[in-house]
RNA sequence: CGGGGCGUAGCGUAGUGGCUAGCGCGCCUGCUUUGGGAGCAGGAGACCGUGGGUUCGAAUCCCUCCGCCCCGACCA
């Protein structure tokens, strides 16, 4: 039992001044963490319980699946992240140290490479797949910018786990399996998440599915189609071209355009000047990019911006893209800043890339490559050819769902949780691989799998919460009934310890307000921003032999005689 | 890393060149109070982030460094 006359346990009146997220506020508020630096929390005794709490519900989720637990050191070697190059790859956000030798080490980021030597080191056999392990560590990464409290820290607690299967269909159903393990974990944690369709980033291999907890002050952004249930992050978000036929678009046209760098401006022109009755849809914008060094160029309609984050996540193996600056455009000055057009591209020495948009066929109002002057009818697969289509312009809401057209909403969540099918990058890295029934040696395939345990503590707190404080599920809060005692007299605190006792002998966690010298207003406040489900008032109801029951959720209050308040709480827990 | 903001007691803050750094919450002691963050009285707690400079005099002005928050870049 927590007896709140002795719990370590401090609440604050005021809002942190550094706090601006809900889950930050109110975590340090009602004294579940303190602050330590930048993204470093402690964690007080009500905060550890609620994280042990999730912790649990994980656990018993991962060993129901028959996935077995593990544990490795958060202090690792840089050996196998130097084979897998991730001791590079990583770059700064990797917290790198030395020992007294001057031998490098790292704080474990992620746990790939430990894992698959693991398994390497007491498998050898087909026989022994498939197999899922996995464990919950701390996780260090050394974020550029560590924000929203708990959310994106610097130090966090993660579930991973790893699948090993010999073959692609055995990953498939090591996935699956893992992805109903989540569906059932995050049921029972309370929370609403949706499951979209995500790009595997930097961890390299394919299929690839986020776990997200729509929030308003969620970092990620993800588009859901309200009929089809089509979900994706807008990373991965596929769009949706209706083809057209476009006839026969007459010889393009050099056109003078004077003072229209912008898109803006040309639309004007063209229409002023040339009576073209036309839209900013209606020009092709040629954004010009350098992709590891080299320029590139991407093209999107004339109304819509490149998506930077779209075009990386689908550019392969483009480590790193930046806009063109005008140092860029000096070495470059075939390249006219505002006036750019992709018909002497092969002359330019350009990649071109499309946006689906720009379909083979269509003809477009689009720069010269000559200042002040722009062409119309340029058109895909006459005047110009891509190098390839991807994704490249931004997501909108509205935007045709890729499976039913239906036009798609936009919203915010926290990623919770990220599920993928890893491939064998880390097993031919580290040269994992077991003897098929032929007696070959075959590289193992890996899926991967994570969730942010403190994360979800904090996402729960999101979701979860009202003006006054924490509002937790059954499952995460450090005790399920809530007993506020008051009055001067012992006849209160008596009836409450009694009930306190006669709860927890039937297994239901319960916190005591025992304190004897706080004012009812104090207690009640403290009930509420801590956020246990179920609050029992033991006071001045007791003259008619009654208590009173509230929901925190609800704010739903009953009286009930002090015979009844035990049934009744175990009804409603079920 | 770029832009912006901020560092005064455990928390929230006032103080922009001049007396002993003020207030609220919290904390301690006593009395009163006990169904919505109680009242009265007394008290403890601050090298005003750090180092340097300007000045008769610096929390206050200038510079350095450190730290924290926000936006962006980046990232589960």
């Amino acid at each position: 039992m927590l007896r709140m006359s002795s719990l370590f346990l401090r609440t604050l009146r005021d809002d942190p001044s550094d706090a601006t997220v809900a889950s930050h506020k109110l975590l340090v508020r009602a004294g579940y963490v303190r602050p330590i630096a930048a993204g470093i929390f402690s964690w007080l005794p009500l905060g550890v319980i609620a994280l042990r709490n999730v912790e649990r519900v994980i656990r018993e989720e991962m060993d129901r699946a028959g996935f077995q637990e593990v544990h490795f050191p958060a202090l690792l070697p840089k050996d196998p992240y130097e084979k897998t190059n991730r001791w590079e790859e990583y770059g700064p956000a990797l917290f790198r140290l030395q020992d007294r030798k001057g031998s490098d080490y790292l704080l474990g980021p992620t746990h790939e490479e430990m894992f698959t030597l693991m398994v390497k080191g007491e498998y050898s056999s087909y026989k022994d797949l498939p197999l899922t392990i996995y464990q919950i560590q701390t996780k260090y990464r050394d974020e550029a910018r560590p924000r929203s409290g708990i959310i994106r820290g610097r130090e966090f607690v993660m579930k991973d786990s790893y699948s090993f299967d010999l073959d692609d269909a055995g990953l498939e159903t090591s996935y699956l399996k893992h992805r109903d393990a989540y569906i059932s974990t995050f049921n029972r944690l309370g929370m609403k998440f949706n499951i979209v369709s995500a790009m595997s980033g930097a961890m390299g291999g394919s299929k690839s599915e986020e776990f997200l907890a729509p929030c308003s002050t969620g970092e990620d952004t993800y588009v859901l189609c309200p009929k089809c249930g089509y979900a994706a992050n807008v990373e991965a978000m596929i769009t949706k071209v209706e083809t057209r036929d476009f006839g026969n678009p007459a010889a393009m046209e050099i056109l003078d355009t004077p003072n229209t760098p912008t898109i803006e401006s040309l639309v004007e022109v063209m229409n002023s000047k040339y009576n073209a009755g036309i839209t900013a849809a209606d020009t092709l914008k040629n954004v010009l990019l350098m992709a590891d060094g080299k320029p590139i160029s991407v093209l999107v309609p004339g109304d819509r911006e490149v998506d930077l984050k779209r075009v990386e996540a689908n550019l392969a193996g483009v480590k790193e893209l930046r806009l063109f600056e005008d140092e860029d455009f000096a070495k470059r000055p075939e390249l006219v800043k505002g006036y750019v057009g992709p018909q002497d591209a092969k002359k330019f020495g350009l990649k071109l890339y499309a946006d689906p948009r720009i379909q083979v066929g269509s003809h477009w109002i689009t720069g010269a490559n000559q200042k002040n002057k722009h062409m119309r009818y340029v058109t895909h697969g006459r005047d110009f050819e891509v190098d390839g289509f991807i994704e490249a312009a931004e997501v909108r809401e509205g935007d045709s769902c890729p499976s039913c057209a239906t036009p798609v909403v936009i919203d915010r969540a926290i990623e919770i949780g990220h599920i993928f099918q890893l491939g064998r990058k880390y097993a031919e890295a580290l040269d994992l691989t077991v003897l098929d029934k032929e007696g070959k040696a075959r590289v193992v395939t890996m899926g991967s799998y994570g969730i942010g345990v403190s994360r979800a503590v904090a996402a729960i707190a999101e979701q979860s919460h009202d003006e006054i404080g924490l509002i937790w599920p059954e499952e995460i809060a450090p005790a399920k009934v809530h007993i506020v005692a008051t009055g001067k007299d012992d006849e209160p605190f008596a009836v409450a310890e009694k009930i306190a006792l006669e709860l927890e002998r039937k297994g239901i966690s319960v916190m005591f307000d025992d304190r004897r010298d706080s004012s009812p207003g104090v207690k009640f406040k403290d009930a509420e921003l801590i956020g246990n489900p179920y609050i029992i008032i033991v006071g001045k109801g007791l003259q008619e032999g009654k208590v009173e029951f509230r929901v925190r959720k609800t704010g739903e209050k009953s009286e009930l005689p002090i015979g009844e308040i035990v049934a009744h709480v175990m009804k409603i827990t079920g």
